[in-house]
DNA sequence: CCGATATATACAACATCACGTATATACCTG
DNA sequence: CAGGTATATACGTGATGTTGTATATATCGG
């Protein structure tokens, strides 16, 4: 379980980190709010615990578990060269909508919005635009 | 592979998103960047593709990958509430850090998330808010 | 049309993870 | 000390993911 996005890959662990954000909790409380069994909860904790994501404190037989800002803040911070990223393209997006709020007059060639959600494939053409350096063909492993 | 998370917690994947965020690659390219064998990035680009983190556009017979937007930013508006919760903490960091100096927590370029600082647990203070009014015994369930 | 190139997929082996069950440890109350 | 409560851990099992090998599909050059 080495990296943060492992950590959060799982259901569970997810709820509970945010269940931590509001406050902190008890086990049994995490139990009962998840409705899972008690040692689901407890490995889940330990994986938390293990990746720097909670800190227990003991209060008699029971751990109070909080979050810590640690781990979320590094996935933050590996988030924002991506920020940049889309930064264009939300650019792209505001002057789509400022040319279809400023009046459609300009009739935009029937394009019935596109339905692309995510994984299609648009049957788009694109010129060899492969940095003009490397020609390979064949090239030999 | 469900949520963007899980899609991350892959070294290899994340290492392809990375290198999308510079420019578009074709699958050989990626291929001789990460050292890795052709089949296995298709099978990552695949999982990339079906979350939605990438397109591709053919080219003859090369596929040319590039980043999209959605999924990271979906990511993005998930860490938003997780700002709110580490802004308190991020005054005690800086005030640490003016007195330490110790710049080192910045965007990884290309480095991969490093495992999450689990027990480093800088110096930090404990309250002793065990909510000390709450003498709990045993609660029937 | 043929061979080479580029990429995708099928299949099997293997590792990892999450879960349930059982049990261990610690603390509290009487 | 005894019994109950709260939590952690050990072990076996089933599910899922990653990888390597082999093969399929499509495109290009001649």
């Amino acid at each position: 379980m080495e990296s943060v996005f492992a950590v959060l890959s799982e259901r569970h662990r997810l709820a509970i980190v945010s269940l931590l954000l509001e406050e902190e909790h008890s086990v049994g409380e995490l139990e009962r709010r998840l409705r899972l069994p008690q040692p689901t909860v407890s490995k889940h904790l330990r994986v938390l615990r293990d990746a720097g994501f909670v800190e227990v404190t003991p209060d008699a037989q029971r751990r109070v578990y909080r979050l810590r800002p640690e781990p979320l803040q590094s996935l933050d911070a590996w988030l924002a060269p991506f920020r940049r990223f889309w930064a264009p393209h939300l650019d792209a997006l505001e002057r789509h909508l400022d040319r279809q709020l400023d009046g459609e007059l300009d009739a935009p060639r029937g394009a019935p919005l596109g339905p692309a959600p995510g994984s299609d494939t648009p049957p788009r053409r694109r010129e060899p635009r492969a940095t003009s350096s490397t020609p390979r063909k064949g090239s030999p492993r």
